[in-house]
RNA sequence: UGGGGUAUAGUGUAAUGGUAGCACAAUUGAUUCUGGUUCAAUUUGUCCGGGUUCAAAUCCUGGUACCCCAGCCA
């Protein structure tokens, strides 16, 4: 019993399709092997759902010594298939940091042999031609808790059945006037074992295939045929999928070839987002979001311009864990993961989102001074910076308050703060436009506290940031909060639907923003940490004499929910 | 009695008859030139009823709730 080598130690704890792979393993089911593919339907762009498959799939495949995972396009119906989401989906995947290596396929490469199966399905009975129409073929079927009726051609012979199948093949018949259906079982409680349709005439081109097919396999009589010729061992699907398994099963055995094991496993739900391929384009084609890759939506794309990295969404995927019941994540913990990883990743810099001028009397009117800052205070290897400090700069709006309440700790009327890595100020002076709005202020300055320190070791209860007004780089800066207000976006009111719960603020643009020069060689999707705000990245609409930034999440914010509180009250 | 699944803190997930643990969230406090990070602590849980057992989240039994299935979509 090698079972001892391991016992004692504590072996941290796997999912339930990790259990299984590691048994099979262990009992040598598949020769040792572990093949699994990732299948998606070039139809849409892959989200962050998609990535929960992605990284359980390559994911098993890297842990197991020789194991692989396949890259394969389910490409089974040209109408709503295209070439552009072939792409996506290959950037997306790679971006996330997986390789299929030689392993690129393509069901429609399969097609000639899955004609090939149908007919020998067809030879020994199990198949065969129906010329009901859709409708007729619903009626036929029966309900969930009535049986069926056989179809009137179920028993063609087999030499009628071959000949109009060819015939099918060639595009003699109209779409619809015909389908290929298994000969399973009409009265069988499992609506799928049904005689279900295993082609259907389609008289339409495939992105890959050209005209050369007018009639296409459905999924379930191509999936399993797809995963048999590709020899994979586990193949993982969603739940739903379910109640296709014992379809999956019946194929493979009445055909006697290679059998994988289909295992199901629940999607991913986060919460104040939705995930569905149809409502996220829904959102894209009505204009609540500008594209497939808006920072706002989970898409891999767009969570990428958003400024994620690929480690954390890989980090949130295992955290999430696998399982087989519908649960719902809270958005907090993809927060978390991305935090996590930029916190440890991206390096400091100052920006002021909302520029408020402060003027140091007694700074000289034309000194600069080029202040040491660190890059990153997690990272000893990031070095450090200069920073241009003048007489007159910029801190943020909120970092003011000219009647400061208790928990308050930035700057007031005669209070003193830290800038950061610059001088201790005092605010002397506040000046205020016609509405009575702060618009300037004026401070001194302790020329003994260079650097941000003390000698008198005077304590200073805030640190704030600021970017020099003569040295500062215009940007436009991106603000987004959640899609939707309600963390369940389908629980809609009466007639309602997801849309009536979509955040009206969830993009909030400043166009005024002042980040310091450093920025100046920043290039596409660089990431950065705004001190005291939060994670940022360059955004693809970046042009020569426009910076334009997104936030990718905010910092962990106590003064916030401080804030937050005190409103209740 | 149509069939197939699933129930563990607020959320997500471990514990495979032997102390219900971890993460996120929340709440304190310490540290801090980011109200960040880090550290420490606290609150909250086995769907319900019965049974077996020295011992049940786990086994048996009876309920309940939720999800999926009637595409020639995947």
């Amino acid at each position: 019993m090698q079972k001892n080598e391991n016992e004692g130690s504590k072996e941290p704890s796997v999912d339930f399709i990790r259990a299984i792979v590691a048994e099979d393993i262990r009992t040598n089911k598949w020769d040792g092997k572990v093949i699994t593919r990732f299948p998606p339907e070039p139809n849409g762009f892959l989200h962050i759902g998609h990535a929960k498959s992605i990284c359980l799939n390559f994911g098993i495949a890297a842990e197991n010594k020789g194991g692989r995972c396949h890259l394969r396009f389910d490409d089974t119906n040209p109408v709503t298939e295209e070439d552009r989401y072939v792409n996506s989906i290959q950037d997306d995947v790679r971006w996330l940091g997986w390789d299929w290596g030689e392993h690129l396929y393509y069901a429609s490469d399969y097609f000639g042999k899955m004609y090939e199966y149908a007919v020998e399905l067809i030879k020994k009975g199990f198949a065969y031609v129906c010329d009901l129409d859709a409708g007729q073929i619903r009626e036929y079927r029966g309900t969930l808790t009535k049986p069926g009726k056989d179809s009137p051609y179920r028993n063609r012979s087999v030499e009628e059945n071959v000949a109009l199948f060819m015939r099918m093949k060639d595009g003699e018949f109209k779409d619809g006037s015909r389908v290929l259906r298994a000969k399973i079982d009409m009265a069988s409680p499992n609506m799928n074992m049904r005689d279900p349709v295993m082609y259907r005439i389609l008289h339409a081109d495939h992105h890959r295939t050209g005209s050369k097919w007018r009639i296409y396999p459905t999924y379930d009589w191509a999936h399993g045929l797809e995963d048999s010729i590709e020899g994979i061992t586990h193949s993982i699907c969603t739940l739903e999928f379910e109640n296709h398994r014992p379809l999956y099963d019946w194929y493979l055995d009445k055909l006697e070839v290679h059998h994988p094991q289909q295992i199901e496993f629940a999607r991913l739900e986060l919460t104040y987002t939705v995930m569905s391929k149809r409502k996220l384009l829904q959102l894209v084609e009505e204009g609540h979001v500008k594209d497939c890759d808006d920072p706002r939506v989970p898409t891999i794309s767009g969570m990428r311009r958003r400024g994620y990295s690929p480690e954390a969404i890989r980090q949130f995927c295992r955290r999430i864990g696998i399982n087989k019941f519908n649960s719902t994540i809270d958005i907090a913990l993809l927060e978390h993961c991305i935090r996590e990883d930029l916190n440890k990743t991206s390096n400091r810099v100052m920006a002021v989102l909302r520029p408020l001028k402060v003027v140091i009397d007694n700074y000289p009117e034309d000194e600069v001074e080029w202040m040491d800052a660190v890059n990153n205070p997690e990272d000893p290897d990031a070095g450090t910076r200069k920073v241009p400090f003048s007489k007159i700069f910029y801190i943020e709006q909120e970092d003011f308050m000219e009647d400061p309440p208790k928990k308050f700790f930035r700057l007031g009327p005669g209070r003193e703060v830290r800038l950061r890595y610059a001088y201790f100020v005092t605010c002397t002076d506040v000046v205020k436009d016609d509405d009575g709005r702060v618009v300037e202020l004026h401070c001194s300055y302790d020329p003994a506290t260079r650097g941000g320190n003390a000698p008198d070791g005077r304590k200073v209860k805030s640190t704030l940031h600021w970017v020099s007004a003569s040295h500062a780089l215009r940007a436009e800066v991106r603000l987004y909060d959640h899609l939707f207000t309600k963390e369940l976006p389908d629980e809609a009111a009466n007639g309602e639907d997801f849309r009536s719960n979509l955040n009206p603020k969830s993009l909030h643009v400043l166009s005024n923003c002042m980040v310091e020069p450093s920025l100046k060689d920043a290039r596409l999707l660089d990431r950065f940490q705004f001190e005291r705000l939060g994670y940022f990245c360059v955004d693809a609409d970046t042009t020569e004499g426009n910076l334009v930034i997104n936030r990718t999440a905010t910092l962990r914010d106590t003064w916030a929910k401080i804030q937050k509180k005190e409103h209740k009250k």
